[in-house]
DNA sequence: TGTGTTAATGTTAGCGCTAACATTGCGTAT
DNA sequence: ATACGCAATGTTAGCGCTAACATTAACACA
């Protein structure tokens, strides 16, 4: 990524025209070209059309970082994600960039890899690019990372929770809520033997914390709890280590289809409903595919997009309400 | 989003605090500081120590839009992808990003879509931002954006496809070929009635090509093509659309899983290997679910995440090959 | 006729940093 | 002692743009 490009080649040097150069060429100062990209209004029409002719011919494209510079506006916003791959966060971006991209801010995309070093590096990285916001997953992991939020001095977003001390704003739901509403619906089935698989970060804890508590509360046994990584085809086998259970409530559809694939296997799934399985399944997140399983993945339905929607809309506009809870619903399909 | 802070509060004002301000803390001048952070060797040890000292003190965050300006190096991609949300394209943005952020640069994400028009618009976007590097997903739909990238000067890469003209790099696969694969697959499976399902996008459009022209030179007559939107949803009711149809390739798993679960529906799928399946299924992209699906799905397997990674070594090296053929692999299941 | 008023454009300074070139002080060879 | 090399630090200019404040000309109004 050297720039070794022979500058006594031509007189045309191979340099990026300018705001200037455009400027030289329409016969205008710079600050007029700079005018007709931002405020067109104030230029005259003809001035206007010479100076876009201008750039057309010299294939004119604006700096944005000298922009940001001078105007301390960089029309960016750092978007901090577990992961994006094959999860349910993507829909999160896809909605929160929809709704910035036309607005003319671009979204910079950091992933902590559920890692909080790597939470905290990123978030120092984002910060130094001078996002105009933070939106991220959940909260931060370290006491530095609340600290450089803290100190930033922008809009922050927490989603897909809804912390007690948020930082400055909320787009998410209630983990713990969710927890309570599957294990009360499981409960209501009659299951007696529940358990949770998933993985341990925060928000699938408080998950499991409203379940455990809502089982204990109910005088059943204490349901077990099954951490497994982050891949459903690990869930496959999940079954093995939990004999006699006959109700599941999957951190995420994936380890919920995952875990049906090992029912399937070992005869424990029907096609019939709920009523007629043997081990009940639910998940969380509303994956398109848990509908095209069968048995039908019965599942909590999260808005991830709306999340992301709702995130953008909290770091465009200050004040108002600035903790909004999305909400969730128990979808009842046939697997649980 | 505006600055309403009351600057006359303290004496401290909430000004970040910038490299002049450490250097003057530290008792040194501005431009230590800045070695301190790049080039650390040139200062000594004491020194070091006191700036460090003073930068934890302000809580100094690097300006990294004025330091992009000074050394005209932004330390950022630009990477555009159709969609985000539920689509095998995270996996390469989740590679590439894995690749490219610990050596300090910034993933700036854009979406196009699948809009042309919106694919220019981004590109420009990105391009003003004056992102190191390119990568995206395809190529530029229309004039306008190759000619953009075209003068941006800075490496491109075209990724999950294998352009016959690139701009400059690429990192894909042979999409034609895929579809020839499994035609090929298909017809040694003594299959007769072929369709293909799914988008419209060139790359879909490339594996139907090769589909298409497989079959008609093996005698068997043409195969239908059946344009579904882009939720997989869609493709369940695919199945009364093609009557008579005994094999079907999908232009991605997530089209193949709907389209099984709308064959389970009509009582045309079973639990056996393909040999007794009355309607074989391919899809493309090998997702986890296509795994846990009953039947497994038998699938084009490509490495989403290695065409990422590949894309970034390529934006990062100058020189060498820049056309890397990923290639692809046939993986038969029990659907197909 | 002078005095606003407004529309259109220009000038100046500086955003926070870094590249490129000084400068300083000190140890060492001659 | 003089020169030289080197390590550590500093000075200067400028990246490409925009905010804030001129300036100019044309015209309306009393």
């Amino acid at each position: 990524m050297s720039s070794e490009v022979p500058k006594t080649e031509t007189s045309t040097a191979p340099v990026p025209p300018t705001l200037s150069a455009v400027g030289k060429r329409a016969g205008v100062s710079s600050i007029t070209v700079s005018r007709v990209l931002r405020v067109p209004d104030l230029v005259a029409p003809e001035t206007r059309a010479r100076v876009e002719e201008a750039m057309r011919e010299l294939g004119y494209v604006p700096n944005l970082v000298a922009g940001a510079l001078a105007s301390s506006r960089t029309n960016s916003v750092g978007v901090l994600v577990p992961t994006i791959a094959n999860s349910i966060f993507a829909d999160t971006v896809q909605g929160l960039s929809d709704k910035l991209e036309p607005l003319g801010f671009s979204v910079i995309l950091a992933q902590s890899r559920y890692d909080a070093a790597r939470e905290d590096r990123m978030l120092a990285a984002l910060l130094s690019r001078r996002p105009e916001a933070i939106i991220m997953v959940g909260s931060p992991a370290t006491e530095e990372g609340n600290r450089l939020l803290r100190h930033a001095r922008i809009p922050i977003v927490e989603t897909w929770d809804l912390p007690a001390a948020p930082i400055d704003a909320v787009a998410g739901f209630d983990n713990y809520k969710a927890g309570v509403a599957v294990a009360k619906h499981l409960i209501a089935q009659g299951r007696k033997q529940l358990a949770f698989i998933g993985g341990d970060d925060p928000r699938a804890t408080r998950r499991w914390l409203g379940f455990w508590d809502e089982i204990v509360a109910s005088g059943l046994p204490e349901p077990r709890r099954l951490i497994l990584d982050r891949n459903a085809s690990g869930s496959v086998a999940a079954h093995a280590r939990l004999p006699d259970v006959d109700a599941v409530f999957a951190a995420n559809d994936a380890h919920a289809i995952g875990f049906m694939a090992g029912l399937r296997k070992a005869g424990l799934l029907c096609d019939g409903p709920a009523s007629q399985q043997p081990v009940a399944v639910i998940g969380l997140g509303d994956l398109e595919m848990g509908r095209l399983f069968s048995p039908a993945l019965s599942t909590i339905s999260v808005h991830g997009d709306a999340i992301g929607r709702t995130a953008a809309t909290l770091t465009l506009e200050r004040g108002g309400e600035r903790k909004v809870d999305l909400g969730f619903e128990l979808v009842l399909r046939d697997s649980g």
